[in-house]
DNA sequence: GGTAAAATGTGACATAAGTCACATTTTTAG
DNA sequence: CTAAAAATGTGACTTATGTCACATTTTACC
């Protein structure tokens, strides 16, 4: 198997960095109310444009953050997996949702609420500087996003995203089975953004090139180092 | 001339509410060590992947925030006008910039150092809680700029860019004149994302249609509300 | 004030990528 | 197990937008 060195970071939010070893204290606030919950496969967590009642932390499963224009046409821009926290920025900003969140999968879902999560930030510094500290890190996450829907051709975002979601559908404590992603072609054309008959061609493209291998909706990544040279980023 | 209702707040950062009206044991602490300098058009004053020392302020002026690819194409995503802060995201995550940050014309802009940043923000939790408000919203603006790119078309985006750009180009105690977009055709081609020679196009069309009024390089706009129904975003 | 350099504009052409209309395969549910 | 629904794949065609190669206009500067 290729082994890949791919700046992951300048793509990825690191909101995992929050929770992560909190002291004790701050957990105890955060926890008070929380509640988990399963979800199915395509449930909708919150809708742009509603008002943010809490946060999310993700025991389980993936979800995916996504716009809808006008006409009712998706743009996924981002997958969290399984440790990711979400849907805070509309809760500090105190505005509301720009963005819809649904889960990819069956998922296992923490909410904390509004008060809870407010109340920690202004209790807890470090809890606030965690906070700060990964949304100055989001902020060039964004910005490079922006850049590849600016300036990279389709095919080299199909790449780009091939990479990209190999790591998110990676399992723990399977390094030698490959990654098998597993997300439809429907999903898969909303993350990359273009036509689902586009990125149909394009992957067999990409298997005709021996790229990547076709099992049914499952992918997996044969030659991840071609596939970072096609994404023509550095 | 047309008002226009347009929702500016989910396309620009709020950066100048950070400092306003801050309370002065905080100034004291960020003015220490400042300088103002000034700069002439085109000059930079950080680019991506080197690391910050400081954070800008923009006391007269406008600055572009652009990435450049591979291939030099230069991609702005945002314009700073008068009164914002900028350069603060690396510093805080501790990383390189995401981006590269360039005068649009004269500027005049005060640098206050790292270090009397970093201690201001520990001290203060006005100025902490500030910047977390600040940069949920930043991630908003960030998630619809990326939503325009992924899918509109250039004709709508640069419907949008000139209303956007119009709102940066406003004068104060001006409110008679009409605004005039002064930047050139290229730097306008890299907002919108799109072939110079496209923009040329393009604007003759919104010419040729009453849209807007072209005085040599100037633009003035004389039916922002048809630009923001070209625009289609709501 | 005149000349070089930069910015702007235009025509011709190429093509990446979207759309539409179906065929085929896979999944779901009764 | 089977029918219906959903997902996937394919061919034909259109078009928005980029590229190239210059003409023209504006700006900068000795």
């Amino acid at each position: 198997m290729q082994s890949i060195d791919f700046p992951f970071d300048k793509f990825n939010f690191n909101s995992d960095s929050i929770l992560e070893g909190l002291p004790e204290s701050d957990l105890i606030l955060l926890n008070k109310n929380r509640v988990t919950h399963q979800y199915k496969k395509g449930e909708i967590l919150f809708r742009e444009g509603s008002y943010p009642t809490g946060i999310y932390y993700i025991k389980k499963g993936k979800v995916k953050k996504y716009k809808t224009d006008k006409d009712g046409r998706e743009q996924i821009f981002y997958v969290c997996r399984k440790g990711e926290l979400f849907g805070y920025h509309a809760l500090i900003s105190d505005e509301k949702y720009s963005d819809t969140t649904a889960t990819l999968e069956e998922s296992t879902i923490t909410f904390i609420s509004k008060d809870d999560f407010l109340k920690a930030i202004q209790l807890s510094p470090i809890l606030s500087n965690r906070l700060l500290k990964c949304m100055s890190h989001e902020f060039g996450v964004l910005v490079n996003g922006l850049a590849v829907f600016a300036q990279r051709t389709v095919r080299e975002r199909l790449a780009l995203s091939l990479i990209l979601l190999r790591d998110k559908y990676k399992k723990e404590n399977q390094d030698k089975k490959p990654v098998e992603l597993d997300l439809s072609r429907d999903d898969l054309a909303k993350f990359v953004g273009t036509a689902r008959e586009t990125l149909v061609r394009l992957l067999h493209d990409f298997k005709e090139d021996g790229l990547i291998e076709i099992n049914g909706r499952k992918i997996i990544l044969k030659k991840p180092l071609e596939l970072s040279k096609i994404a023509n980023l550095y």
